[in-house]
DNA sequence: ATGAAAGCGCTAACAT
DNA sequence: ATGTTAGCGCTTTCAT
């Protein structure tokens, strides 16, 4: 593998000139810098990476930490900052962590090893230490669809979202509404939360019962969530809120199951619009989140924290939507 | 930020005896690793991994190229393969690579850079530079999901596949079948290429006018290619094969909206059974990949050149799977 | 404008 | 069993 030496080599000159180049620096005569490119042209010489890492003490890279189990919602996400990082000179390391405790030091210790200039998370850590390193370290970082107290975060206003969906149903003239949400993430209680208020704001009686956590947000333990309600004897409702669209679309599929037709005899609402909601049938109501101007700001978030230097620590809440499209109607009376 | 030198000078010995205990050496006396292992612990040091892969030259990192815009079958089968990585001991770099030669470019050179220990592709590169890099740095590599001559590949007979899936059609009385396809991949036309022989060897004569191949394997260019069949007046038939279960999805999606219900109408089959498949309203049928054991053998295939040196080139062709469901049915005579 | 030299953190060959 | 030393490929003073 050819490296700076053996560019200098062949050019006639000192490694330190060729670096010079490389780098763009000034004070190097054109005729030479001309020379040298041509060589790098040639050679299909790149810098190694390890070696100037850590030279310069840092990686030019980010790492994102997403779970495992990603869902499309974060897919998306994950990908639009993924090209804006790029713009701004970063590569990405993704850091899958799941639920488990070894699992997340596993992450911490990446972490450390990798020297990345800064965090993108994605998914919530349990582990305090984690949180207290990144703090110790003073290294950037920016939570994404949460919130961490001292930490620079992009985030929608969850409850106030699922508030909002649960009132269209309210105004939809729906009463009886269960919903499937899940534990693991702060956001499945906000979101529960936010349909606990919306009822209550409504005067509608409520109990517990009428939601189910499940283990995960995927389409599977949606079903197993929507079975569960029918277990609870809950079979006497007309609408369904769903913490996410994935679970949203196992409970359709039970409903379907059972013969209950979405949106005449239930009305469904999801949450996140995924890619897939508007070719589902029927086509999904849903809580859209910003994609792109959540990943755009995410990104830029952390760029000015590593180029500023500060700048941690405050908190952006983005506009969510409410797309109503064929999962919901009005009640029958 | 704690190094091997801290560690030794607290523990009163070399960086070299720290060494040992980091990489889990002989020769090293067993209360002195302890007393080291006990350091660690408590200041939390993990070695860096630029130094570490510099001196060692390689990485213990594996580059996984990927479509930019992966389907749901493709992140599956990455989380598979990482997930195997990591059992062997690497870390995965992405490589999001898009269908312009600039993000092709952009890849190699990271590749170059990064010291990477090898290579998985699930995406196709055109620019042969890229292969000769590859042949030319001796780097072990797999494809997965197609073949490139010379590498050692993982994958399905698509056309094999694509025959059965059309002939599951032919079987149940259809005769009139359309189909999407995409450009940009081999296995876009492989599918296609399976249509047309199960067709011939059926007897059934058709039109190339019949297969579409629209840009992108997603529901939003599914649909795209529904609606150009209609277009091409296209609308004397009774079934329809799609390259891929998105693909599938979209199509069905301007179906239904076209008041054609599937499948008391038009019968559709997909392709790779990606996760959703089975929630979708009808239940798709569809062609399965062996996700898991694919993303086992890649993963081994590669640790295997890595370790083994050799090994390279040979070809795996894995058995699919026709899984039926409700999305076809017999011919309404 | 250019080169020589030092050093980033680590491992391995060589001594002891 | 342990320490000393050299060197991986790069950037960056410091001279010149």
């Amino acid at each position: 593998m050819v490296n700076i030496k053996d560019i200098a080599k062949q050019a006639g000159m000192s490694p330190s000139t060729v670096s010079r180049v490389i780098n763009g620096k000034k004070h190097v005569n054109s005729v030479k810098r001309k020379q040298i490119l041509k060589l790098i042209e040639e050679t299909g010489y790149v810098p190694n990476k390890a070696a100037r890492s850590m030279v310069l003490r840092r990686s030019f890279t980010v790492g994102i930490v997403i779970p495992d189990t990603f869902n499309m919602f974060q897919r998306q996400l994950f990908s639009i900052i993924e090209r804006h990082l790029d713009s701004f000179g970063y590569h990405t390391l993704f850091f899958f962590v799941t639920f488990d405790d070894q699992s997340e030091d596993a992450c911490l210790n990446r972490l450390k090893a990798e020297k990345v200039d800064g965090v993108i998370m994605l998914h919530e850590i349990k582990n305090p230490a984690f949180y207290d390193y990144i703090t110790a370290a003073a290294l950037p970082i920016v939570t994404a669809t949460f919130r961490y107290p001292g930490f620079s975060a992009i985030h929608v206003n969850e409850e106030q979202a699922s508030k909002d969906a649960v009132m269209h149903l309210i105004n939809l003239g729906h009463s009886r509404i269960l919903m499937i949400s899940g534990d693991g993430f702060t956001f499945g209680r906000q979101r529960a939360e936010g349909f606990f208020q919306a009822l209550t704001e409504a005067s509608i009686s409520w109990e517990e019962n009428r939601v189910v956590f499940v283990p995960h947000y995927t389409a599977e333990f949606g079903m197993y969530g929507m079975r569960e309600l029918f277990l609870r004897e809950q079979r006497n409702f007309t609408a369904l809120f769903a913490a996410t669209d994935e679970l949203a679309i196992g409970a359709i599929r039970v409903l379907n199951d059972e013969g209950i037709r979405v949106p005449q005899d239930v009305s469904v609402v999801g949450f996140d619009d995924i890619e897939i909601a508007e070719y589902m049938y029927p086509r999904l109501t849903t809580i859209s989140q910003p994609l792109s101007d959540m990943g755009e700001k995410t990104a830029l978030t952390l760029h000015r924290q590593i180029t500023g230097g500060k700048g941690g620590g405050k908190e952006q809440i983005l506009p969510y939507k409410l797309i109503i499209r064929e999962s919901t109607r009005a009640l029958a009376r």
